[in-house]
DNA sequence: TGCTAATATCATCGCGTGATGAATTCTCTG
DNA sequence: CAGAGAATTCATCACGCGATGATATTAGCA
C-alpha cells in the first residue's frame, strides 16, 4: 500500500468506529483486538492508535448511541401512561432488531461483564437516562429503584433475545413480547413498592 | 521446583478446577488465562493441560454446578403453589450471595456473553434444568415460553446485582428482592399468556 | 506558493498467550 | 519388588497482542 494521506475527504475514523461496534457488539470486550478491527475497517492497526488513545477509548467512542435518548425518552413521554411500559419494550426490540439500531448497546452488555468501564457505563446510561428518567415521570417515588427494577427486566430481556438466543424469546413476535413483559416493566415503574426491610 | 509427582495424595485437580471457577466469575472467558489459573492454584501451567485437553475444556467442567439442581427444584416444588416465585428469588438471590454459592453460574453468565459454548450452556441449563420444570409442574401450557420468559427476569437480577452492581439491586435484602420481583416471576410461570400472533 | 498539521504506512519491540514434548519422580497393581 | 502409568516440571514454539516511533504523502491555511 502506498504510504501517505489519501487524496479525497476522508471517512477513515467512522469506518474504525463502525468496524468496532460491530466488533465489540458481536464478541464482546477481550476477544476483539485492534488488527482485527483495523483489517475489518480496511486499514492500518497504527491507524487505530492514531485516531484512539488506547483500546479502551475506542470502545468509548463506539457506545456512543445511535439514537438519541432525549427524543427516545420523550416521544414515549407523549404516550398513555398506563402503556408506558409496553410501549416501552416494543420501542426497545424493535430498535435491537434493525441490523444496525443498536449495535453499541449490545456491544456495552457483553463488554461490561468483563470490563468495569462498560459495565459503569452500562448501569448509568441505562439507569439514568432512559429508566431514571421514565421514573420519575411516571411514579413520584423511589424512582431510581423503580429504574434498577425496570433495567433488571430489559437487560435480562436483551441478553436472552439478542445475545444468548433462547429460543422462543429470539424468535417472538416484538408486540407478542411487548404485551407479555410490557406490564412487568409497567409495574417496576409504576405500582406501589413493598416497604424497604 | 523439584520435578516428578509429589508425595501423598493429591488434590492437584481439584484446586485448579477452584481456582478456573473464581477466575472465570470474576473475569469471564477470554480475559483469563490458563496461565493465570495455574498461578492462582500454585500450579505449574503445563498441568492444566496434563489435565484439561484445552481452554474450554476446562471452562466446562468448571461450570459443574455446586448445587444438585434435582434437590433444588423438588425443595421448591414441595412448597405453596401461590408463592413459587417468591421463594424462587429468594432461593437464587441467597445463594449466589454465598461467597462460593453459584460462582460457576456467574462464570457462565459472563461467558455466554462472548463464547458460544457457554451460551448453550446457559440456555440448556436454565431453561431445561431449571426454569422448564417449574413451568411444566406449574402450568399446564407452554412451560418452554414461561421458561424463557422467567428467565429473562433472573439473568437480569444476576446481572444487574452481581455483575454489574446496580446500586439498589446490589444491596437490597434478599427478601424485599423476593416480594418486589417474585410476582414478575409467578405471572410468567402461572398466569395466561397471550395469545402468539 | 510554502509550511504545518492531519492522514497514512511500515518496522519493530516486548510480552503473554495456548500448546507440545521430553524428562523426572511418585503411586499402585500384581 | 518390578514395571506401568499417573503426576509434575521445564524448555520451547509460533503466534497475536497492544503500543511506539520513524517516515511518507496530502490537505488546508497563510
Amino acid at each position: 500500500m502506498p504510504r501517505g494521506r489519501r487524496t479525497g475527504p476522508t471517512r477513515t475514523r467512522e469506518a474504525i468506529v463502525d468496524a468496532a461496534q460491530t466488533a465489540f457488539a458481536t464478541s464482546g470486550y477481550d476477544a476483539v483486538s485492534l488488527r482485527s478491527i483495523a483489517r475489518a475497517a480496511g486499514v492500518d492497526p497504527a491507524l487505530v492508535h492514531h485516531f484512539f488513545e488506547s483500546k479502551s477509548a475506542l470502545f468509548a467512542a463506539a457506545m456512543a448511541l445511535p439514537v438519541d435518548p432525549e427524543t427516545f425518552v420523550t416521544a414515549l413521554l407523549a404516550g398513555d401512561r398506563d402503556t408506558l411500559g409496553e410501549r416501552l419494550v416494543l420501542a426497545l426490540v424493535e430498535l435491537w432488531d434493525q441490523p444496525d439500531g443498536f449495535r453499541g448497546f449490545l456491544g456495552l452488555i457483553r463488554g461490561a461483564m468483563s470490563h468495569e468501564g462498560a459495565a459503569r457505563m452500562l448501569r448509568e446510561f441505562v439507569t439514568r437516562e432512559i429508566l431514571g428518567r421514565l421514573a420519575e415521570a411516571a411514579a413520584p417515588d423511589h424512582p431510581h429503584t423503580r429504574a434498577a427494577l425496570a433495567g433488571t427486566q430489559i437487560i435480562g430481556l436483551a441478553v436472552g433475545r439478542k445475545i444468548v438466543g433462547i429460543a422462543p424469546l429470539a424468535e417472538a413476535d416484538p408486540a407478542w413480547l411487548a404485551t407479555t413483559i410490557g406490564p412487568t416493566i409497567q409495574r417496576y415503574l409504576t405500582e406501589p413498592l413493598p416497604p424497604a426491610v
